[in-house]
DNA sequence: GCTATTTATATCGTTCACGATGCAAAAGTA
DNA sequence: TACTTTTGCATCGTGAACGATATAAATAGC
């Protein structure tokens, strides 16, 4: 029988204790810093998500679905109903490819472009944001080795 | 007009690129290592939220649901619905408050406590899958002080 | 004691994530 | 060429997250 006391006296193992979990914390930090960018993509009509694809498009317009998926390291099951509501919001256009008409292309409209200047300010906003907040920048820095291994490690089907 | 030209020519600001958002790490890196708790959680019928549930209830038992949404960093109306459907599995009880009617006791039936031992193995069973996949344990590690103090900059409303 | 405010929880709607499955076009193979 | 497999995308269902709003109980102010 399962009591009472059981759940208190027995139960110390520190590695189950959500105070050591570093996936509790990478899972509340990424959550808290995606929610320090809603009040800039609010105004501009956009969620985080979209936002990262609008930044793969920006960087290189005209892309099938799935390079878009590998960039983001998402399935097509999460990205194809993303575009499917950017493009009725006219952030994108989904046209079927000519040599291969299995892919989409995904090509930015001129809105999609346009927002490219009201997204400048953002990374430089996020960052007083943050600092004001944390003090820290450099310290967050230097995470980033360390996540990129760790995703590098993780992610597989490349 | 904003054309293809601008798109490539102009789009040069280096921090609007995926590359050197920390962010994007930080969603991808909580999404992928949870990922990595799926086989132990598909084993036990549970998500990786509802883990974190039981991780607060087994280390104090019969909690309000404000004191597992403050534990959590969560709003009440992420952990409602997630508690209700821990109870139809049968893992917790939600029992009126005594003194505060209004409050919800979240309690772990013997189903939910018996679920601490299968539970035991994971910690273990995942440093080593992710040291296996990465290399890296220190310097995960590491990274532990900083996203402490990032989590506790940007929550609020305690 | 009586109204005003706060608190604890719940509901609703929208948007992800993601496992499972489907489908048609393309590529590979006999 | 006919057949099989793979690829690219889509659909469906479920479970989070989260903004907005609702409701009842507790508390505070007068």
């Amino acid at each position: 029988m399962v009591n009472d006391q059981m759940v208190n006296e027995f139960m110390d193992n520190e590695q189950l204790k959500l105070e050591n979990q570093l996936c509790f914390r990478l899972y509340t930090a990424a959550r808290l810093v995606t929610g320090a960018y809603q009040p800039y993509f609010a105004q501009m009509g956009i969620t985080y998500p979209q936002y990262l694809v609008l930044l793969v498009l920006w960087g290189q317009d005209k892309q099938p679905v799935c390079e878009i998926a590998n960039r983001l390291l998402l399935d097509t099951n999460t990205v194809t109903p993303l575009l499917q509501r950017m493009e009725k919001a006219g952030l994108i256009t989904r046209t079927r490819g000519k040599e291969d008409t299995r892919t989409r292309i995904v090509a930015l409209t001129d809105q999609g472009k346009a927002m490219y200047e009201q997204a400048q300010r953002i990374p430089d906003c996020l960052k007083r944001d943050i600092a004001l907040k944390t003090g820290e920048e450099e310290e967050l820095i230097q995470m980033i080795p360390t996540l990129d291994k760790l995703i590098e490690g993780l992610k597989r089907k490349q």
